[in-house]
DNA sequence: TCATTTTACGGAAACGTTCTCGGTAATTAT
DNA sequence: ATAATTACCGAGAACGTTTCCGTAAAATGA
C-alpha cells in the first residue's frame, strides 16, 4: 500500500538517489546498463513518479488553465477537445473552468488557476472589453506569464489572440440575405453589452448602409442568447404586426426560438419569413426547414490557441500575433432566393 | 518578480517559518496579535501560497478527476457543472477528461489522473461492463482510493454509484406509446455492445412482453448515437416499406434524424409515425413537432456523485451505496393519443 | 512563593523530486 | 608509463510547505 519512491529503488539497488533520478530523465551521465536496470526494477516495484514533487523541484506544473464563458453549447466543448488534442500529447494536463457568462466568476476562475500554478492560460473572456479583468490579465501577460486570448476579445488589444471576425461574417450573412432578395430584414441581436454582440450588430448595420437599405426597412432588436428569448421577441413582433421578410439571428438558438414562434402563429418559414442563424450547431442541418447559418471553425480555434501557448511556454516566443479564423456560410432551406 | 515565500515573511518579521505557517493555518498554537501581523505583512508583500508545496507536504492535491465518455452533448456538460458547483466551494479543483466513447482512452485518462495524484475520481465509463477497465478501477477502489461511478454502470457491480434506471424508463416510455394507442412500435437502439443501450432494449422488450405485443408488431433495430444514423436507418425502413406506427429512439438525436428522413419522404410526424426520444435535450421542446422524451436529472447526477466522493475523502465513509435517480417523461406533440 | 499547567514559539525533519558540484575510476592521448 | 580526458556516480542542497517535538515564558493554582 505504501507508495514506492525513487529512494526505495535506490536502496534496493545500492545506488544513489541521483542516479536513479538520472535513469528516468535520460540523457544525463548514466551508464546504459544501470539505466536499464533501474527502469526494470522500477517497473517491478510498481513505481509511479510523484508529479507533485517533480513540479515543486522544477517549478513547473505541466498544467494549462482554460477558462471559457460556458460549455453548455457545442462551441466551446469542441474548442476544448481540440485544445486537449494538442496539449495532452505534449504532456500537459488541462484544467477547465467555466465562467457562466459572468466576468466576476471569470476573474475568480483565472485567479484560482494562477494559484494552482498553471504554466499557461487560455482565456475566452465572457466579453471583450471588461476593463478590470483585462487590466489584470494584461499586467500578468506583460510580466512574462504565457497567456493566449480567444474568441470574444477586441482586436485592438495588444496580446496574442485567436479570433473570428464577427463583424465581417455578420456583414456577409446580412448581405447574403439581401442578395437572396429580402427587402426588410430584422436582426435579433444578443445582449448589446457583450462585445461579440456589438460586433455582429455593426456588421449588420454596415451591410444596411452599404446597400442603402432605408431605416424603416431594418431593425436591430436586443434579444438574448437562448431560444426562449428568440421566441418571446418574435411573439412580440407578431403581436405588433411588425413582420419582416427575413430574420437574422445572433445564434442558432435564437433562430430556432423565433421559428417556433412563427410556426405557432401560422407563419411559414421561409415562405413568409426567412431565417438565418449564426455560430452553427449540429441542429442546423436537422431541423425543418434546415437552417442557414455561419459555421465557426471550432477545432482551429483550439488548435491555434494551444500552439501559440506552447510557443510561449517552450520556446519563449511572445509574439503579439492575432490570428483571424475563417468561417463558412452555409446556405440552406431557411433562406431561399426570392429573385425571379 | 521573485516569488514571495513563507520564509521571506519569517525573515522580515524575525519569526520562525513554523510560526508563519501556523498563522495561515489557524487553530494552532499562535498568538492572536502575531497571527494578524503575519497576515497583514503577507498581504503587503504580495504573498501567494504555493499549492504545490502544500500538496507535497500534506500528500493531498485537492484535485478531483472526472472522466466522462464525451461532453459534446449537453448531458455531461450539465453534470460537470453540477459537480463543480459542489466541489469548488470546498476547495477542490476539477480535472476533466473525456474518453471519446473509447474504453482504451478512458483507461488512459484514469491513469493520467492517478499519476497526477487526484484525491478522488468520478468515473462515467463509456460502457458499463468493459472488464479490463472495471478490474483496474475496482482494485484501486478496494485499496481505499476514493472513487464514485456514474451513469453507465451495471447495477450489479459492488461500488458506490449513481445511476439512472435505463431499463425502467425505457419500459415506461414504451408503455406510454402503447397506452397512447400505437400498435406497431420500432425501437431504434444505440450500439448493442454498449451496456446502456442493452438496458434500454431490455426495457423496450419488457413492455412488449407485458403487453403481449406480437413479434411481428415490434422490432429492435441497431442504430447508433447520432442523427445521421437515425436518418439512415429510417431511410432504409422507408425503402423497404416497413413503416411502424411509432418509433422509440435511443436519444433525441436519433429521433431527430429519423424525423428528418420521414419528413423528407413525405411522411407526417406524428400523424403517420409518432416519435419518442430519450435523454432529453434543449431541442426537444423547440423542434416541430415538439419531441416527447425522457428527461434525465443531470444536476442530481453531479451533485450526488460529488457528495458521495466528499464523504469518502473527508469522512472516510466508504459505503457501496447505489443511488438511483428518477427521470421525467415529457409527453409532447410527437406522441399524441390515438385513442378515441 | 513555588510548583504546575498553559501558551506561544523555534528547530528541524519530512514530503519526493531535480540538479549542481565534486570525485573517482576508466579510458584515451602523449 | 604518465598525463589528460571522459564516463559514471554520490553527496547534498534546493523547491515551499506542514507538523512533530521541545522549551522558555507566562499564567494559574495552592
Amino acid at each position: 500500500m505504501k507508495h514506492v519512491t525513487i529512494k526505495d529503488i535506490a536502496n534496493k539497488l545500492n545506488l544513489s538517489i541521483s542516479s536513479v533520478s538520472r535513469a528516468f530523465n535520460d540523457k544525463y551521465d548514466i551508464k546504459k546498463e544501470t539505466k536499464e536496470l533501474v527502469l526494470k526494477t522500477a517497473e517491478e516495484m510498481g513505481y509511479i513518479p510523484n508529479p507533485i514533487a517533480k513540479k515543486l523541484s522544477q517549478n513547473k506544473t505541466f498544467n494549462i488553465g482554460v477558462v471559457v464563458p460556458e460549455f453548455i453549447n457545442e462551441f466551446y466543448s469542441e474548442v476544448l477537445i481540440a485544445i486537449q488534442d494538442i496539449l495532452v500529447p505534449k504532456g500537459y494536463q488541462i484544467l477547465i473552468m467555466q465562467s457562466d457568462e459572468d466576468p466576476e466568476q471569470e476573474l475568480k476562475n483565472v485567479k484560482t488557476l494562477i494559484n494552482n500554478m498553471v504554466d499557461g492560460l487560455i482565456i475566452a473572456p465572457t466579453t471583450g472589453n471588461h476593463e478590470i479583468n483585462m487590466d489584470f490579465y494584461l499586467k500578468r501577460y506583460n510580466n512574462g506569464h504565457p497567456t493566449v486570448f480567444m474568441s470574444r476579445i477586441d482586436e485592438s488589444i495588444h496580446v496574442p489572440k485567436v479570433l473570428f471576425d464577427n463583424k465581417k461574417w455578420s456583414f456577409f450573412a446580412t448581405e447574403h440575405l439581401i442578395r437572396q432578395g429580402y427587402k426588410k430584414i430584422y436582426y435579433l441581436s444578443g445582449y448589446k453589452s457583450l462585445g461579440v454582440c456589438q460586433n455582429r450588430i455593426n456588421g449588420f448595420l454596415k451591410a444596411m448602409n452599404k446597400n442603402k437599405i432605408k431605416p424603416e426597412n431594418y431593425k436591430v432588436i436586443e434579444t438574448g442568447l437562448f431560444a426562449n428569448e428568440g421566441m418571446n421577441v418574435m411573439e412580440d413582433l407578431i403581436y405588433k404586426h411588425d413582420i419582416p421578410e427575413a430574420l437574422f439571428c445572433f445564434n442558432d438558438w435564437v433562430a430556432i426560438g423565433a421559428i417556433k414562434a412563427l410556426k405557432k402563429n401560422a407563419f411559414n418559414v421561409p415562405e413568409d419569413v426567412a431565417v438565418m442563424g449564426f455560430t452553427e450547431t449540429r441542429m442546423a442541418g436537422l431541423i425543418t426547414p434546415q437552417l442557414s447559418s455561419v459555421k465557426q471553425p471550432t477545432r482551429e480555434y483550439g488548435i491555434k490557441s494551444a500552439e501559440i501557448l506552447l510557443n510561449q511556454i517552450e520556446n519563449n516566443i511572445f509574439d503579439n500575433e492575432t490570428t483571424i479564423l475563417n468561417g463558412v456560410l452555409n446556405n440552406r432551406e431557411s433562406t431561399p432566393s426570392k429573385n425571379k
